[in-house]
RNA sequence: GCCCCCGUAGCUCAGGGGAUAGAGCACCGGCCUCCGGAGCCGGGUGCGCAGGUUCGAAUCCUGCCGGGGGCACCA
């Protein structure tokens, strides 16, 4: 239980003793931080239904409350707010509890779920591009989030590497090498080496994408190698296997950068062998009918306000499509993962996509109703000219090139502030690293997910105020301190009573972090989190200003303000963990 | 055409039906015999427009204006 719960239920006791229903003593952090530093406006919202006036019922709460061992103050305010301040000791109780919890006093899920977040979604034959920096940043938060809550969480990029594309490429490619094996029906091997590139394929692609919008016969050779390729066609699966994997061995590199990692490494192509039977099943069903030489289904629901295309299972060349594998995958991430909840961390653009997948997985029962299917969509990253963010030459910004960019930036930053001089180049190197992947996450994800956002190099390479950089050096700092304290054999000891006001608001501050996690969790809005983590930063650093811990002449005082620092610390480190933020040792 | 999202300070963005709507940047002025100054403190006529619901609306509903996006064999 938190502290927020725990004064929850003082208020709600209240208001069950004078016969009102406990549910309005729902206490939140003081708007007023200089009046109180919790409030409850249940008094208001009871109002109405008890016939009485929202003061009357304000102050009557009040009185009540305030005989409550834990509460120093309870004072009615404005139209009937009841403003909360709790005693000393009570906050020093619970700061010990919560800052000994592993998870720093949020209550852990009693009833674990597992929970498949779907993100990244990098395509075979592009190497990762800024359009994939939120879905991976923002998934991974997410995964860290629920794992943090106690729930079991598969991470799973999934590839786009069994769809049209494919088809796109291997006929491009036979044009351009016919004497291939691959395109040779009696070959008996193949060569170990891939006769492509990433680089050749990033070429190769666009061109072929392009031609096939002007050359019918070119798009229907490409169709007719997809459904190939999907049946089994021995050289076309051979050569899928190279493209896909120097493909991925590119967007591991990125993955490895950004230190995101996947529980499974599935693409479309693990739902392969389902495809078909999926397919056959609903076939002559009455989910399925025929339209245009495709295989559909209708999604319409009566109360819709405007028509939806349907849902195509089997195109009228015969090959399935991207709505078919994510209905293949949904039945795999029920069937052999047992997933209870299934987030999508995709681009807010493919909304309609998911509707209708979500409705015809949820109309065959492929999704049972106790699954939870979401699409968690997100705004666009946007260059300082608020148009999707893009090269000089107008081309696409590569992930690799991206990050390069911020560390790059940290590097010149550290130079600049003549910070890390003295050590060792690997490390310098390895903290810029850690600086610029840092500046990059937090400037991401401390924008709501669903708005578009402006990337701008300058203004995250500054470093300065709301950054991911400022919190890495926040945490560096305390760092230093526990550090020269161990040094000095001094450790921390119990919490004890605070004696300025700056060290009891950064107190009441880290007692709310198990709301803001929980509130992350239920939006799916890692921003809440940085927000916090930049509140905390601010507290604290006011903290250390007001209170120097290595020259307390007290020593159980001092033993006490190096457990608040500790406490920070972890707070910290914490908060920027479930943001995949780390922090270095020094800087 | 239909549908979805967005419109908050000079700029970039937060904001959970609650009090006086916040932060960062930029700009101006302060703070170092002390733990790392990437810091701390002070400085603000802003919720696109018009209605509605509510004790209470940036937040919910309707309309309008402005911007972005989507609309079956690409992903």
């Amino acid at each position: 239980m938190s502290l927020q719960d725990h004064l929850s239920s003082i208020v709600g006791d209240a208001f069950a003793q004078i016969g009102l229903s406990d549910k309005y003593g729902e206490v939140v952090p003081s708007q007023r931080p200089e009046l109180a530093q919790f409030q409850c406006n249940g008094a208001m919202a009871a109002a109405a239904s008890a016939e009485r006036t929202p003061r009357d019922i304000a102050e009557e709460i009040a009185t009540v409350v305030a005989g409550h061992p834990d509460i120093a103050t309870a004072e009615v305010a404005g139209p009937g707010f009841i403003n909360l301040t709790i005693t000393d000791e009570a906050l020093t109780l619970w700061a010990n509890r919560s800052s000994s919890d592993p998870t720093l006093g949020f209550p852990t899920a009693t009833n674990p779920a597992t929970v498949v977040i779907d993100y990244a979604g990098p395509n075979v034959a592009k190497a990762m591009h800024v359009g994939h920096i939120r879905a991976t940043i923002i998934g991974d938060s997410l995964a860290r989030l629920f794992s943090f809550a106690g729930h079991r969480v598969i991470r799973d990029p999934h590839f786009g590497d069994w769809g049209f594309q494919m088809g796109l490429l291997i006929a491009a490619i036979e044009d351009d090498q016919p004497a291939l094996p691959y395109f040779d029906e009696g070959a008996a091997e193949f060569p170990a080496n891939s006769p492509v590139t990433l680089d050749d394929l990033q070429r190769i692609y666009p061109e072929a994408a392009e031609r096939a919008r002007k050359d019918t016969n070119f798009a229907d050779s490409a169709r007719e190698k997809t459904v190939a390729l999907q049946q089994g066609h021995r050289g076309y699966r051979a050569l899928w296997q190279k493209m896909k994997a120097v493909s991925e061995t590119s967007q591991r590199d990125d993955f490895a950068s950004l230190g995101v990692n996947f529980d499974l490494w599935y693409g479309e192509s693990d739902v392969k062998d389902r495809l078909a039977p999926m397919v056959d099943r609903f076939r002559n069903s009455e989910f399925a009918e025929e339209s245009d030489g495709a295989l559909i289904v209708r999604i319409e629901e009566s109360d819709d306000n405007r028509e939806l295309p349907p849902l195509i299972l089997e195109s009228s060349a015969g090959g399935f499509l991207y709505s078919t594998f994510d209905l293949a995958t949904v039945e795999m991430r029920v069937e052999d993962l047992g997933a209870n909840l299934i987030l999508y961390v995709v681009d807010r653009r493919q909304a309609d996509h998911f509707t209708q997948v979500f409705r015809v997985a949820r109309k065959t029962g492929i999704a049972p109703s106790e699954v939870v299917l979401e699409h968690i969509g997100f705004g666009t990253m946007n260059g300082p000219d608020g148009k999707p963010f893009k090269t000089r030459e107008g081309g696409v910004v590569r992930l690799s090139d991206l990050i390069s960019m911020v560390i790059s930036a940290a590097k010149t930053r550290l130079d600049e502030a003549h910070l890390a001089e003295e050590y060792p180049e690997s490390e310098r190197m390895e903290i810029a690293a850690t600086v610029g992947v840092a500046a990059l996450k937090y400037g991401d994800l401390v924008n709501n997910r669903s708005s578009d956002y402006l990337f701008d190099i300058d203004r995250f390479s500054s470093f300065e105020g709301k950054t991911g950089p400022y919190l890495q050096y926040a945490a560096v700092r305390i760092k230093s301190i526990l550090r020269k304290a161990s040094e000095q054999s001094l450790s921390a000891g119990e919490i004890l009573p605070p004696s300025v006001h700056e060290e009891r608001d950064l107190l009441i501050e880290l007692l709310h972090l198990p709301e803001i996690v929980q509130r992350s969790i239920d939006l799916r809005a890692p921003n809440h989190l940085a927000e916090y983590a930049y509140t905390v930063a601010g507290h604290f650093n006011r903290f250390y200003d007001a209170c120097h811990i290595l020259s307390e002449v007290d020593p159980a005082r001092q033993a006490s303000l190096l457990a608040i620092a500790g406490w920070a610390l972890r707070s910290l480190e914490t908060l920027l963990d479930l943001l995949g933020i780390s922090v270095p040792d020094r800087m």
